[in-house]
DNA sequence: TGCTAATTTCATTTTTTTTTGAAAACTTTG
DNA sequence: CAAAGTTTTCAAAAAAAAATGAAATTAGCA
């Protein structure tokens, strides 16, 4: 028996709490779905959240039931977010994934990865707004410049505020 | 002529700007899907943001090409969430919408509606993984108990940090 | 009050997203 | 360097989310 089939009395207790994991699973798939995160991703955070050892991936896909695909693709969506790192070890190949547990650390990854890239295209976006001002009636065109300052503003404000915030996230 | 056919020469000129009404929903398509919120509310919203008046619904069909199921919807969530006001237009019969521009008090309700229930239903869920904690063992007891705190930590810091946001926001 | 315009609701359809599963591509080691 | 184990990829299937459109409801007005 060289992978011990997953959910199975004695070791439920020796090496994972059930009870604790599906409402870990439960957690985080509601967490990461706020983020806009698959279904699958926050699984397999969920479980390693609570895992006392690193799991290798095919222990993922057992104790989730999920396919293999998904398994690697939502481990990777992890790694790229840095939510999950690799640890070696020793006398078997396969990689064994831990969760990431400084949630400072994933948010500032997060807004750095995942917010930031769009606040950039949100500022081209506004400029593009500014060279389109028709520029015919001072009237209408005073009402939209108003509008688009509120926009930089907004984006200006974004751009500081949020990589500032998981710098407050005392934890 | 009841109500005027929407995207036609003399008008936008007069009144509306098509090209920064195009990149104002492109913007906000955007921003809102970022948000979970669907397409059709980011179209309405960025229709409304660069309107120099307030819009009855069957102009918002018509100018965005939707039905008029979507916008009867996409108005009832941005109206829950106080992203547009209805206004009173003397001797027409329908509502006409005009877009919250004050990003700052989208933001504290956005807050207060959605991501807020969400940290509630978290920390319901966080007692109950300590209820579940076996308590057998002391060695993985505590493994557990200070990844539960962790979770209680970032509860916590959500549930203040998130609503002081909305304040910090100097726009 | 009855009529009509305006809006909402909701079953159905369409579109988008996610998962699956199996083939391809690596990787280690005997 | 081949054979077995591991991981990735990706087309197809399944599931989830959103949009449609028409019937039902509501609201204003004559």
């Amino acid at each position: 028996m060289p992978h011990p089939s997953p959910i199975s009395g004695n070791q439920s207790v020796r090496e994972s709490n059930r009870d604790l994991e599906i409402e870990s699973i439960d957690f985080f798939v509601r967490m990461m779905s706020m983020l806009g995160m698959p279904r699958s991703v926050g699984e397999i955070y969920g479980l390693l959240y609570f895992s006392t050892t690193p799991l290798p991936m095919d222990q993922i896909v057992s104790r989730l039931g999920i396919s293999l695909g998904s398994a690697s693709q939502g481990l990777k969506t992890l790694r790229s977010l840095k939510a999950v790192r690799t640890s070696y070890v020793p006398g078997d190949r396969r990689d064994h994934y831990r969760a990431e547990t400084e949630f400072r650390r994933l948010f500032a990854n997060f807004i750095k990865e995942e917010i930031m890239p769009q606040m950039e295209s949100a500022k081209e976006r506004i400029e593009r707004m500014e060279d389109s001002l028709s520029g015919t009636d001072e009237q209408t065109d005073e009402f939209y410049q108003i509008r688009i300052e509120k926009l930089k503003k907004l984006t200006r404000a974004g751009g500081r505020l949020l990589p500032a915030l998981a710098g407050l996230l005392k934890f």
